[in-house]
DNA sequence: AACCCCAAGATTGTTAACAATCTGAGTTGA
DNA sequence: TCAACTCAGATTGTTAACAATCTTGGGGTT
């Protein structure tokens, strides 16, 4: 069933996905070249859904392109830029969980009972990997919620924002900082969510 | 030369231009899909670059895709989401423009009087796809001095947005909107731009 | 008439081969 | 020695053909 469903979706997703993933969480160095030849083998398709993705994350931000030289992963944002990206994204979230708060169902709330639960995880067994693309999943949900477009802004954002998990002494921070924004939305409490995801550092 | 300078660039750039600023004037009608075959034919390339180009359209908000079903124009936003945009551009450009002014140079002073001179020229012949063109370049002009990944989150938010020119009695409102903030970028009074970007209403 | 089925055309998704460009090691000449 | 040249291999860019999927309209059944 599973492979089914991995076959009926467009491979450039599901690549894009993957490798996403992996840049952020810090599997590839910065500026590494990144070769098609060898994605494409790697995921046993052909070079043209490889170079599909590779577009993809280079419009997001995760890899820098430059013409007849391929692609390969950016560099982290300096500090003013990062905390301009921060801001950006702080008020997106912001503005997207007030648009999504009043179609908000019980769906919702065990999806993001869900994410969190697998955020949780990850902190305990201190996978970087897992934590990053739990984070960024939880995060994603109520900004995908609130649209499409915004949806689309706010992953630029946040690709190139690179939050730095390394430096933290507990990943259990993050899902201490993470847990009481969705009790609050939980509780229909949008002015205490907000005001968590105002404070929200990481 | 010119020919030539164009076959050396990349297809997948230029027809995008081409494209983008077509979207972005209105000549194509909302919800209108957008076929492959005739931008090949029209392009005079085959699908491939075309493919390209569209994807990276779609990753920037002026197209929608759904898979299998290739895309269409997208709809401009409602107007909460219009504010949001409207306030992360304006966040943004004032930004990148004390960003950029520490490198600014006389060649930069040269580049934005004939963007200006563009828009001054395109808003006279009511040409509203030359007045988009232009007045997109101009604000790109100086995000894309401060940093590339700004610029790529900048005209993302900036193609969503959608600016409805039409409802303007006189184009040349628009011009008389930028022409003191060129004149602020030219005394080197940056206090003076900001203030103005941060009040341009178009 | 209303509904379902199905086949043909239209359209997108993928592939492999070919073309253009870049890279770097080896060679040549001063 | 060192710089410039060259050429083969590596890599990206483009193309056309093929595969998968969707859409549309006709024909049959109730």
């Amino acid at each position: 069933m599973s492979i089914g469903l991995k076959n009926s979706r467009i491979k450039r997703s599901e690549i894009c996905d993957t490798l996403r993933a992996e840049v952020l969480s810090g599997q590839w160095k910065s500026n590494q070249p990144v070769r098609e030849h060898s994605l494409a083998e790697r995921f046993g398709v052909s070079r043209g859904p490889i170079r599909d993705a590779l577009l993809q994350l280079t419009q997001e931000g995760a890899l820098v392109y430059r013409q007849n030289k391929g692609v390969r992963v950016s560099s982290p944002p300096e500090k003013a830029e990062r905390d301009l990206l921060f801001r950006l994204r702080r008020d997106l979230e912001i503005h997207c969980l007030k648009k999504a708060f009043p179609d908000w169902n019980e769906a919702d709330d065990d999806q993001l009972t869900t994410l969190l639960e697998a955020l949780a995880t990850a902190c305990q067994q201190q996978d970087l990997s897992e934590v990053t693309a739990s984070d960024l999943a939880l995060h994603r949900y109520w900004v995908s919620k609130a649209s499409r477009e915004m949806e689309s802004i706010w992953l630029s954002i946040s690709v190139r924002m690179r939050m730095a998990y390394s430096r933290l002494e507990s990943y259990m921070e993050i899902y201490h900082e993470h847990e009481p924004i969705v009790n609050a939305i939980h509780r229909r409490d949008l002015k205490a969510a907000q005001s968590l995801i105002r404070r929200n550092v990481i």
